[in-house]
RNA sequence: GGGCGCAUAGCUCAGUUGGUUAGAGCGCUUCCCUUACAAGGAAGAUGUCGGGGGUUCGAGUCCCUCUGCGCCCACCA
């Protein structure tokens, strides 16, 4: 049979990817449309990828969950506002400047116009650059990463609409980074403070709660005794004695009998002779080392309780480069003691350590040798060495960390939106009810978004950082080290009487918690905003929920008084076949490339679709295998089923096999349209794929010859007319899954891009019979195919050697069922005679046909 | 310590308000080069549904409990 025209004889996938990608973008297929209203449109919260390196199979497979969901909604009527966003801000992006030219950020620099960097990047020996200098090299090293993005994502058939595209660094993310947090400094909800921090000395930057982690680490309790005045002792378990020189007091539970004749009493410190107060609190716990504990300003964030709540004196002597002051702390008072610390001035937390133990020993304060344990320490998540703290000035939004009420109404917001997976709604709130302290969202960098405040500068020339200037919103952007308040001259930077800009910049989420904000340009375009938000749906992982999706729910709740959006979907992580996360840190990733060269888009996308919403799935090209398995199944199905060529213009689906089916069809659509509606469209394409292989396997092979026209008129007429009705609606249910092949084959016979067409529905498949009926046909009728072929695969002959006779034993219904299709039965089967008799369920006796027949 | 999730065929997983003999794909075995498809097709074998108890006419599904694995949070002198 030739194919007629628009059909390749040959059909192939190879390279469809790019010619369809192209045909796309030219007719615009997945632009936005701005005149739609607020209730016409679904809204996506795109998550902005880090731009840092390469995309991996993990972004691939969330992002393919998504794109799925939009093309739902856009073929179901919906504007789908479908922005993609890049994340070029924040701290990974300078580490890899860092290491990637081999240079280092010095504020302190002026600008170099004919900078360029180092042709060998040497990251042992970075090259101070200015502040200007190095944004550059972060804007230059961004710009190629995002390019090959891009690239992907379309490739990967994302059906964004790439006019609405953003980047976390761009003058309108910082613009609206910046009104939203004027907008908090105004309403009360942004804040400064001066207070002990966790500190990263690595980054040398303050970090938030949420960007916590905890590591394991080989560490040693070590036995210090302090000196009673009576000359008796008093012996403490530390983990860190070299921060004995900042110890301030030693504190046990008020009930520990053993302690209680010492509370109130002074003891001195070891090595440096310091007098401490031996003090009372219930955080003390008496069953652990000795009881009894010292607190220094600041081992950790006990301390910090105790600190504050038993007001003792600040004796911090880790500087922000995580070394020990050169200052000699004016707390000591005698030689020996200064001699002591000035052995330790100048190192890090490690070195100080070793010095220290051997002081102790000698000493005869250090009670046996340490002892090691594992224990489990605090570290920022992106940092190699374990985390400080170091009291500095902070800028903070309140997140109901300090509040109950506040916290009540967060929850309250996570009451209000919907999520998919449900249970993902605990992880949320046991975030909430755990809050400790208010966001933290300074950071002590240089890539990012700078606070738009400015301080005014005393007579003596001192910053006035409790007098904080704001930026006027219409100013916007404004880089404080750059740009003069108004009322200010630049020559006034820094001079008495004049100011200084805040140096600090935004932590990376204080913008990223903005995006809905960011894509639908609440700050410069009213009309968008209104028609789009708040969004319908925040798509990303369930590991950030603590971190993004919070701190957006927080500010939206500021400065709309609303939901960000009305649901959440959570995809779930990529596990190897070991089952372990794949990360580059673990050195597990897999990059996508080159399996959506090797399978298909399609075939990728389709792994992705198969996984469970919020599901872990481990990475599985089988699943990618039979991927493209499918999508050669549908072009090879569409290519036959459109060989039998057009029915005329006034055929009619009589045949009531022909009828079934559809109606077994319309079931389907149903389904898939109920779980595409609930987010779930894992089940959507789970109920459409096993309908089509039924169709191809069962249905088509019955009908085939009578749609070739074996038999009368009306019955090719029907057959073809079904076919086709079937196929348009099996090709529109498959194209949010995959959209190549789909899009390809609907070329083959319609005008436009099946991406532009609409959802299929039930109503255009019913005839007749309700679809419940459907099965009371069409099962016996299967059941009697497979005893067919069964008979014929345990004869070892080919599924085309004749049937000489069957007997069908049946039910009534069943053998009516049968009956109905006998013709086409006896096609598909090559079956001469077929005889009923009655029976309680179908049971067939083939009888073949003598071999020597076959071969005339 | 608190919370959440998972446990079904050798592997990866479906199984929606409880309802006949528990499903799919991969892998395995057999057969078929049938004019849509051999990177294919037709068929076959394979399960004490993690253990125990309970509710019910009936439990993979609901309740209790135990075990193992994973994740989140808290603790971490």
């Amino acid at each position: 049979m030739s194919s007629p025209a628009g059909i390749p004889d040959k059909p192939s996938l190879d390279g469809i990817e790019s010619v369809l990608v192209e045909r796309w973008e030219a007719d615009g297929v997945y632009r936005f449309d701005r005149s739609a209203t607020r209730d016409q449109v679904f809204a996506i919260d795109t998550p902005p990828p880090t731009v840092s390196g390469s995309l991996h199979i993990g972004h691939v497979f969330s992002y393919t969950q998504t794109d799925t969901i939009a093309r739902f909604q856009r073929m179901r009527g919906k504007a789908v506002f479908y922005p993609m966003g890049w994340d070029d801000n924040g701290l990974a992006t300078e580490r890899r400047v860092q290491n990637f030219y081999g240079v280092r950020c010095d504020p302190s620099l002026p600008n170099d116009p004919d900078f360029a960097p180092p042709a060998q990047a040497d990251p042992k020996n970075q090259i101070p650059v200015s502040r200007p200098n190095f944004v550059a090299l972060c804007k230059q090293l961004v710009a190629d990463d995002e390019i090959a993005f891009e690239a992907l994502f379309r490739m990967l058939g994302l059906s964004v609409d790439w006019n609405y595209l953003y980047k976390t660094i761009s003058d309108h993310c910082i613009r609206t980074s910046q009104q939203a947090f004027l907008g908090n400094l105004s309403r009360g909800e942004a804040y400064q403070h001066e207070a002990p921090t966790l500190w990263d000395v690595d980054f040398r930057t303050a970090v938030a709660q949420a960007e916590l982690t905890d590591k394991e680490m080989a560490g040693a309790y070590h036995q210090v005794a302090f000196a009673r005045p009576d000359g008796g002792e008093v012996v403490i378990d530390t983990t860190r004695p070299e921060l004995l020189a900042s110890c301030c007091a030693l504190v046990a539970h008020p009930d520990d009998v053993r302690y209680q004749p010492l509370f109130g009493s002074t003891v001195t410190t070891p090595l440096y002779g310091v007098e401490v107060p031996v003090l009372a609190h219930p955080l003390a716990e008496p069953d652990k080392g000795t009881g009894i504990a010292m607190i220094c300003t600041f081992g950790d964030l006990t301390d910090v309780i105790w600190w504050r709540e038993l007001d003792l004196p600040t004796r911090a002597l880790i500087m922000r480069d995580g070394r020990f002051n050169h200052t000699e702390p004016e707390w000591i008072t005698n030689d020996v003691g200064l001699a002591a610390y000035v052995a330790i001035a100048g190192k890090g937390s490690k070195q100080a350590q070793k010095v220290v133990v051997e002081q102790l020993r000698d000493s005869g304060a250090m009670h046996g040798e340490p002892r090691p344990i594992q224990h489990q320490v605090k570290f920022y998540e992106k940092g190699d060495r374990p985390l400080e703290i170091v009291t500095s000035r902070q800028w903070y939004i309140r997140n109901g960390g300090r509040s109950a009420e506040l916290r009540n109404a967060f929850l309250a917001r996570g009451e209000q939106m919907t999520w998919h997976p449900s249970h993902m709604q605990h992880r949320y709130s046991n975030w909430v009810e755990g809050l400790n302290g208010d966001w933290l969202i300074s950071r002590q960098r240089y890539f990012g978004v700078p606070f738009p405040i400015w301080y005014p500068v005393d007579e003596h020339g001192e910053p006035q950082f409790d007098r904080p200037i704001a930026a006027s919103i219409d100013r916007l952007p404004v880089d404080p080290s750059t740009d003069a308040p108004s009322g200010f001259s630049e020559e006034q930077r820094g001079q008495p009487g004049g100011f200084v800009g805040e140096p600090d910049v935004m932590d990376t989420w204080a913008t990223s918690s903005l995006t809905p904000q960011i894509a639908t340009h609440w700050v410069d375009d009213p009309d968008l905003f209104g028609r789009v938000f708040p969004m319908d749906v925040r798509p990303q992982g369930h590991d950030i929920i603590r971190t993004w999706l919070f701190s957006t729910v927080v500010r939206a709740h500021y400065e709309h008084g609303s939901l960000p959006w009305t649901n959440a979907t959570l995809a779930g992580w990529i596990l190897d076949p070991d089952r372990k996360k794949m990360s580059k840190s673990v050195g597990n990733v897999v990059t996508p490339m080159p399996l959506l060269e090797q399978y298909g888009s399609d075939a990728v996308r389709y792994w992705a679709a198969t996984a469970r919403p919020g599901a872990d799935t481990a990475f599985d090209e089988g699943q990618m295998k039979i991927g493209r398995k499918l999508a050669l199944k549908l072009l090879n199905a569409s290519k036959f089923v459109l060989g039998f060529g057009e029915p005329t213009g006034d055929a009619t689906v009589s045949a009531p096999i022909d009828r079934a089916m559809l109606n077994r069809l319309a079931g389907v659509v149903d389904e898939a349209t109920a779980a595409f509606d609930g987010f779930d469209y894992a089940r959507a394409l789970e109920r459409t794929e096993s309908f089509f292989w039924w169709f191809c396997d069962d249905y088509v092979e019955l009908v085939k010859a009578r749609a070739y026209g074996t038999q009368d008129e009306a019955g090719a007429q029907s057959a073809r007319a079904a076919l086709r009705l079937a196929l348009s609606a099996i090709t529109r249910a498959f194209s949010p899954f995959l959209p190549f092949v789909t899009d390809e084959v609907w070329s083959w016979w319609q005008e436009g891009s099946v991406h532009a067409t609409s959802w299929p529905t039930a109503a255009q498949l019913v005839v007749g019979a309700p679809a419940s009926e459907s099965s009371i046909l069409i099962e016996p009728v299967s059941e009697v195919l497979a005893q067919v072929r069964r008979a014929k695969t345990e004869a070892k002959v080919s599924q085309r050697a004749a049937v000489e006779s069957l007997v069908v034993h049946a039910t009534d219904a069943a053998r009516l069922a049968v009956e109905a299709a006998l013709a086409d039965l006896r096609d598909a089967g090559s079956i001469a005679a077929v005889t009923f008799l009655p029976g309680d369920q179908i049971v067939c006796e083939v009888t073949l046909a003598p071999v020597a027949d076959i071969a005339t």
